[in-house]
DNA sequence: CCGTGATCGAGAACACTTCTCAAGTACCAT
DNA sequence: ATGGTACTTGAGAAGTGTTCTCGATCACGG
């Protein structure tokens, strides 16, 4: 039995608020700079179950963090990110898909699950990066 | 300056020694078995020294952990790998390299890198699993 | 063989996440 | 509306993995 509460609300609330992925601790600054008092392991409560309900990506940063992402639909997709200023562009990749149940397949794998994510630097921080680098 | 220890070798042969991804802490607790008193500190150095020459792979497992592998190449590849047993293929996708970019280039990115790993149950830890399960 | 300074190692320090448990409260039935 | 129940919360502790500190050590060049 779930219920809602508002903390749960405030959670999705400040996910939704968010472009791109944010980790749970700045979920948690920024809902307690809105004052609310919502507690830290309330927010990776919440986070854990909004990704288990699918509501939510989550993903691990290379520092280790575990971010998340508001996720608009809970079907499977991918991702391309901006390194730099974290906007996040979904992506459909029929053709990975593919590609990646053909290989499992190919090598005997079955309940092939895979990590598809494609960082970069989008347009604005590419200008960005060259200006800075002249 | 970097110099040639006997823990830097040991720590390198570890990792050819496996065939699959290991934790540095898996990697330390290996070494100690052998008899090496080689610190914790210092199989963390030496991977990321290793990861940093392009001598091995690193990468984020699903808990958090970081993995290492000996890497025969240090060319670009990806992985398939065994969430039971940690049996790791190495895969050339072609069209996987050939998508990130033309997806990056779409929405007008740069410098693309992409992960792609495919984790899956291989051929015999699948069976163990249809067996037990039934 | 010596001196220098990079490297080692044990443990402390850190960051992130999960767990504990008493107190609070949303929900259902009445 | 009221009461009971048990799910949820929150503060801090605990746990885990990684990095840092710093004196001691040791590889390497001379």
């Amino acid at each position: 039995m779930k219920r809602n509460t508002w903390q749960r609300e405030a959670v999705r609330g400040a996910l939704d608020a968010n472009d791109g992925f944010v980790s749970a601790q700045a979920l948690h600054s920024a809902l307690h700079a809105t004052g609310s008092p919502i507690g830290l392991a309330t927010v990776y409560r919440a986070l854990a179950d909004l990704a288990t309900k699918g509501d939510a990506d989550s993903l691990q940063s290379p520092e280790g963090e575990s971010l998340y992402r508001a996720c608009s639909t809970s079907k499977h997709h991918h991702h391309l990110i901006c390194r730099n200023c974290g906007l996040t562009i979904e992506i459909e990749p029929h053709a990975v898909e593919q590609w990646a149940n053909d290989v499992a397949a190919a090598n005997g794998f079955t309940q092939a699950e895979h990590v598809v994510d494609v960082f970069g630097l989008c347009a604005a921080c590419s200008a960005l990066a060259a200006a800075s680098a002249s």
